[in-house]
DNA sequence: CGGGATGTTGATGTGAATCAACGCGGGTGG
DNA sequence: CCACCCGCGTTGATTCACATCAACATCCCG
């Protein structure tokens, strides 16, 4: 099976062998497991190195005093988890595994060594940087004005998008493998809530879900659902 | 007065008495004065340049089809509208004035300008630049998993220190010229509720708002109100 | 001095949260 | 290999935070 990261890279900038080469070596050194629910890289710390996710799924997540979580992110293979570890920032929240997940460990000296005189790497780990920026937009602009089903669906949309360009989605149908608590933390609601979403999605004929597999049965109805436009994970 | 965006940078880095220099040129070509409620950016445009809020507030924001708006982040005087012009994406949002503004337009060449040979001014915008993306996450947790009330006092707190970074906060008391309606899109409620929210702040004696003007009486209460830790704002 | 946008307050409605109960499944330890 | 059990999924009943609707006050700008 092929690199999802160089898989996605490519979707950013045309590579020559030699940029696939050198992005592929990064994804096979290194390469740890770790079980679903653990912490990837634990809250205030400063991180030596960054993790590129090979499989499984991960999130950032925030966690209150009062045991409230709040996922900003979610990380699929292929993505990056902090593209920017050279500048040696202290995390404001944490990365936790949502799924058992299989990560190539990198450090900041390769990724510079990996940019140097491959101006095309460069563009696209920019192309890629702006991508997530504008994820982040987009979540924001969803849990303070989407409804539950639009949020749902709009998320749905994302997700499919991203995994297929990742080379995971199998046309309309795509890998879910988070709990529906998960789904809550994401999304800004409860489980209880998600559920009812989930089941208004499915009885309208929309999507399927079943075995931590979603099936895509009406794109264009389900992005219509979510408010849903691509644009925003096209840049340039 | 002093120039809020090298105020800003200052916070991030030791600039020479050069880099003060570059960065505040920046700041004194193509000014251009914007009304309110007017777009600086349109959305779906492939901007030329990018702006510096020298003066007044504005906000990025995303329109629905049905009127609905989302107010996806808060610019303030020293802010760059986009400091990534020279990657010409498309926008997938629009820039708009909440109050008149005054921005000095700048051109990619200029930035890319201003960076080479001078690695404290890079250092600086990659520092702001991480530091934008942490708000974006705050702003997924709050709008997510905060109540109201913690919402808005979470704002309030971010918006003090910013000010504070830029040199527009006296104290504790900050400029407050937004209108209730704008607080709502930003955190994802009604104006309706927003003023119930402020009210209960104020009789609970947290802060004082009259003619466009926050007063914080109490910080450290404010802050556990809003659950704010000003960790997420202090990269490195 | 007038009028539209904004701020304020009350009454009422509703989407989602909470509380609760139970089935199911997969992992674990005996 | 089976029994247990904890986390997850599902559904119903009830509650609640916030939205909606409505009316009026106030401010600011022309």
């Amino acid at each position: 099976m092929e690199n999802p990261f160089v898989r996605k890279m490519e979707r950013h900038v045309r590579l020559a062998s030699e940029d696939r080469a050198i992005l592929d070596g990064l994804a096979r050194q290194h390469i740890r497991h770790i079980a679903g629910r653990q912490d990837i890289e634990g809250p205030h710390t400063e991180p030596y190195h960054t993790h590129l996710i090979l499989d499984g799924w991960a999130c950032r997540y925030k966690q209150f005093p009062d045991g409230r979580r709040a996922i900003v992110a979610l990380l699929l293979p292929g993505d990056l988890c902090d593209p920017f570890v050279f500048r040696r920032a202290r995390m404001d929240h944490a990365i936790g595994a949502l799924t058992p997940v299989t990560v190539a460990r990198i450090t900041p000296d390769q990724i510079g060594d990996a940019i140097r005189g491959r101006p095309a790497i460069e563009e696209g780990l920019w192309r890629e940087m702006l991508t997530t920026t504008a994820i982040h937009r987009e979540w924001i602009a969803s849990v303070g004005r989407r409804s539950a089903i639009e949020r749902l669906a709009h998320l749905f949309c994302e997700l499919h998008l991203r995994l297929t360009w990742a080379g995971l989605a199998d046309g309309t149908s795509l890998p879910m493998p988070v709990t529906q608590p998960d789904l809550a933390d994401a999304l800004g609601q409860t489980s209880v809530h998600i559920n009812r979403t989930l089941k208004e999605l499915r009885t309208s004929g929309l999507v399927a879900l079943r075995s931590r597999r979603l099936t895509i049965r009406d794109l264009d109805g389900l992005r219509e659902r979510g408010l849903f436009d691509p644009a925003y994970l096209l840049p340039a």
